[in-house]
DNA sequence: GCGCGTTTATGATTGACATTGATTGATTTG
DNA sequence: CAAATCAATCAATGTCAATCATAAACGCGC
């Protein structure tokens, strides 16, 4: 077996498992300690994996407090007072025992602690939203069913046939990546499709963006502004975002932060 | 087991309830009193849990009453030795990278620990198996979609067109209220109702059950015991239980449970 | 293509070092 | 006080890095 053969099947089985020991690799590829242990020195400085005593284990942000504890990898501490005054202006649209739909991201993340005091019934496809509501809340709460996906904190299913349609909602709440002339767009095509599936499920479509949102574009649409009923936002949307929204006939809410509250948030 | 590894498994232990004793620990790993001491220490600089005597702790004031600190309502500290002893049995039946099935209940949650350094395909119906598994393994999970259940800690859809018909698998895990002559029963229709949902997407249905469990009778029959193709229980078992399996010709597992570990676990 | 020296990858060996498990005695708990 | 728990120690084992020997791959002139 050629060097980048082994290299291949070592990351491979490092992946796989939590760690991998040297012996274990040895088996499986067939060559010696030593050879697997310089393959391993190699690989760490390449920094396709970490090394450590007995083997190696895999580098990846996919280790152990990855959900829940900081239920989301990056952005989170970003903009969290806009988020929350945002999230909260979603929930007060809500009246109590209302069946609503929580599409899964760090904005609708927000939207649990203004629910822990609510009794809603409410749908989502995230795995952390749905965690803290059971433990935090008294309201109904349905997940989605399939795969956990632990990058995106979301639970989907490739199959058509699952819970998501057969639940109806008055409204639909849904974060996006950026907002512009061609509609909400959002990066990771794992969460288009989870969004889709969930779209059309609901009376009214309301969107949470901070104002920085106006000005990111990205690489996939998941559908066009004439969608969106009700968009929530910060006073930092610009004149042109507000023209935009306008012309498409969306109800702007805009929500205003003060000084402490975003302090508090950091 | 190495060092990785341990650490990983008195993580979930840890998780699982808020305190975790050495012996606890040298059961489920394998190692000396010396090593886990050892590796609380360093888990405890790490700030991963707090050492105490006797142990060790989850860092994280945990939670509200009703999930996760304490996963199911009642006889949850009952013959825990026991269940631990047949869960980690279940788990040595199946090999890396299978696809399981686990239904939700107090006894196959028991299998999360031993599960904790594995990596297969888990399907589930618990929320609480789920939740523990996405935080301390690396398995994959798939969740039934459907509202969750407070009481009971499982998802269910009310719907026949769900996930659930998607997944097959070689093993399913499964426990019961009771085991007799009529096969296995439960008092919760909704568990009944959740079980039929997964029975038969898998080649082989296991039965985990504690021993007492063939004096219980219970209002419902999920199913006959010519359903069952295993069953693992502990050394309690009666001559009559043991000769009524062997006429439904089912392979069964005893288990055996040291003084120690009942100490431990109580 | 062939011969020949060089480079490179690999496997084995060795001594240094780290981890582990058992033992012992000290400390804490009830 | 008795039992449990802990810390310290030491021997055994496991793991590592360095070294050297072997063998395959390569380059190059002929």
């Amino acid at each position: 077996m050629h060097e980048k053969e082994r290299h291949r099947v070592i990351l491979s089985a490092v992946q796989d498992r939590p760690v991998a020991t040297v012996t274990e690799l040895c088996a499986l590829t067939g060559a010696s300690e030593a050879t697997i242990r310089r393959d391993i020195a190699a690989l760490h400085v390449q920094k396709k994996l970490r090394r450590i005593r007995g083997g190696a284990e895999a580098l990846n942000p996919n280790q152990l407090p990855g959900l829940a504890g900081r239920p989301f990898s990056v952005n989170e501490t970003l903009r969290i007072a806009q988020k929350r005054a945002i999230a909260g202006a979603a929930v007060a649209l809500c009246d109590e025992g209302e069946p609503i739909i929580i599409n899964g991201g760090t904005t609708t993340f927000q939207m649990v602690h203004p629910l822990a005091s609510r009794r809603l019934q409410i749908f989502t496809n995230s795995f952390p939203i749905a965690e803290h509501l059971l433990k935090n809340s008294k309201n109904t709460i349905m997940l989605s069913g399939g795969t956990v996906y632990r990058e995106q904190n979301i639970v989907l299913s490739p199959f058509e046939n699952d819970v998501t349609k057969n639940f109806y909602a008055r409204r639909m709440f849904i974060g996006a990546q950026g907002v512009g002339p061609l509609g909400l767009m959002e990066a990771d095509p794992l969460l288009i499709q989870a969004e889709q599936k969930l779209i059309g499920q609901a009376d009214e479509l309301v969107v949470l963006v901070d104002s920085s949102k106006f000005e990111n574009r990205s690489a996939l649409v998941l559908c066009g502004l004439d969608r969106v009923d009700t968009l929530i936002t910060d006073e930092g949307i610009g004149d042109r975002a507000a023209a935009m929204l306008e012309a498409a006939d969306i109800r702007v809410i805009v929500t205003h932060v003060n000084a402490s509250e975003i302090e508090a948030a950091s």
